[in-house]
DNA sequence: GCCAACGTTGGC
DNA sequence: GCCAACGTTGGC
């Protein structure tokens, strides 16, 4: 299984407006940048995903499931672009601010720092359990 | 195909 | 609200 990180403004889309989903979840649409467009096929279903607040909040603050693959994004004319569904999984006890990532050596290396603008990113194994242990899962 | 100008994102 | 980073656009 593979793990993500997916960005979005809570005065957007937020976790709690996920949540309100349930188990059907919803598609995560409107992404257009490449590379953020080749993570999205590259993920699969089952695959987990970060949920982090952009701007407001800056901090990750769920889990989210991949619930299905990339498909064409129903809000892309152009037809270049794709989304995948997911669903909110489980909220983390603490929220992990992004202050907190900055001060752990190990994860200086997070996309999250490096392409501060990319709205998907890969996240590793290591990243991610040490990201679980510091949010209290 | 290069590169300057411009727009957008997101942290501060 | 400012500005840095970076992607995109368009002139040459």
């Amino acid at each position: 299984m593979a793990y993500w990180l997916v960005k979005s403004e809570p005065s957007v889309w937020s976790w709690d407006q996920q949540v309100a989903k349930g188990a059907k979840g919803e598609a995560w649409t409107g992404v257009r940048n490449h590379s953020a467009k080749l993570h999205m096929m590259a993920m699969k279903k089952g695959d987990r995903a970060f949920y982090y607040h952009s701007n407001e909040g800056k901090e990750i603050v769920g889990i989210a499931e991949i619930i299905r693959e990339a498909y064409p994004d129903p809000t892309d004319t152009s037809g270049k672009f794709v989304c995948v569904d997911i669903k909110a999984d489980k909220k983390l006890k603490t929220p992990v601010t992004l202050v907190a990532i900055k001060a752990e050596p190990r994860l200086a290396e997070m996309a999250l720092l490096k392409y501060s603008r990319l709205s998907v990113q890969p996240v590793t194994a290591e990243e991610w359990k040490l990201v679980c242990k510091m949010g209290g899962l």
